[in-house]
DNA sequence: ACGTCTTTGTGAACGCGTGCACAACCGTTC
DNA sequence: GAACGGTTGTGCACGCGTTCACAAAGACGT
């Protein structure tokens, strides 16, 4: 048996807040904190501590009753369950705006995902350097993914272009898919895509801007879905 | 008694796919299609057709038995629950890689959130131009949201600098905050906020990736949550 | 060694969201 | 105008996720 054989599944909501566990107790870890119960976490985190506690036990026993977790040992366990004990290419599709913005952000390679290449059918934008990375054309696509077994593909590409994009990034190998084209893009099973439109968020918004707007009587509680967001 | 009464409550994970349904729906408006049924608005937005007509009812009932939804009619209410029958004027703080990204995006004009500014906090950015928007100093910022009625803004700064950009925010008037960093904001009641953390994306991405290569065996279902995401 | 204090881990209740299944209803045809 | 095929709107049951509440358990002082 392997030395850390697959555990229970982590339920869906759990897998959303580990990253933002990590985060937390990352800085912590940097401010010299060594130790922090549940609590505290949840303060940080702004969900409750209950939850907190039910999400770590997906991870294992990791704390001491009395004294809290040991922070430096949970981020070793968050880590490992969310595939960061290595790191992860990945491939951008798009050298548009939001391509160039996303190969500068930094915050990629800095946590744990290279990027591998930059892609972009336009042949003028071949050749330009972005964010310290050279945008290659398409065709490369394939060599490249197999090259740095490269898993993940992000789509940064008009909508219309995103299901193209979609389709090569399956054909080239790649499992994984975050797609910020405002559009639904579908896979083969077996593929994990996650979208994230910008303009959605800002809909969702609006639409607690007109409620308040409509009901200038009572301020109400608004709930909370899969982002992190809170009103209060 | 006004026109158009604040109806019942509608449920956050409804409001989440109300967008979707929005871009589907302005689409086949385009295309020249009239009526839609239930089953094909679900097939083309990936969701259960029950599930979609649940959504609608909570609009009021704009369907008709045997024949489906008037495509156009459907467009109007839709846009008039999420606020879209007028513009949302909103500013952006942060004018670093994803800040240029975002104003540069375009599609937040063409639906409907025009920027009414972009701003910095360091004086080399200040004044430059960025997406056909000059950049301006924060001192600014109160003075645009009050003259633009701006309430929506837009956090696209470094981790560290996000929390001051909510607290200037707030305290210039806005009530709807998007943010971009990777840190949890804390804002005071009545504000509503929402986090788009793209490393977190990632992160689930390679939870998924990381179990797909634990588990060889069989090929698991992956399940949504907030955001749009498949895998089927 | 024992008692007290603190914090974890989890059983159980609750609430929200999803999906099924079907009655109500519309349009159309005969 | 009656029967029929098609589609909506919704009651209901189920499942997942959240929260409460508490027993189990470690740490520490006496």
């Amino acid at each position: 048996m392997s030395p850390h054989r697959t555990r229970r599944r982590i339920p869906d909501a759990t897998v959303a807040r580990l990253p933002i566990y990590l985060q937390i107790l990352s800085a912590q870890l940097d401010g010299g904190t060594s130790n922090l119960s549940s609590e505290e976490l949840a303060t940080l985190a702004g969900v409750n501590a209950a939850k907190v506690r039910k999400d770590l036990s997906y991870l294992g026993s990791y704390g001491t009753r009395g004294v809290g977790y040991e922070v430096q040992y949970l981020v070793y366990q968050i880590r490992r369950e969310l595939g960061l004990d290595h790191e992860w290419n990945v491939v951008i599709l798009g050298a548009g705006n939001l391509g160039q913005a996303l190969s500068g952000y930094g915050g990629f390679t800095e946590r744990g995902y290279p990027i591998a290449g930059i892609f972009d059918i336009d042949p003028d934008k071949v050749d330009t350097l972005v964010g310290g990375v050279r945008v290659r054309p398409l065709d490369d696509l394939a060599q490249v993914v197999a090259a740095r077994s490269v898993s993940i593909g992000v789509i940064a590409t008009p909508p219309v272009a995103a299901q193209d994009a979609a389709d090569r990034l399956v054909r080239a190998g790649v499992t994984s898919i975050l797609n910020f084209a405002p559009t639904l893009v579908n896979a083969p099973l077996g593929i994990t895509v996650r979208t994230v439109d910008m303009s959605v968020e800002m809909q969702i918004l609006s639409y607690h801007e007109q409620r308040r707007a409509a009901a200038a009587s009572s301020l109400r509680s608004v709930q909370a879905d899969g982002s992190r967001h809170q009103t209060a």
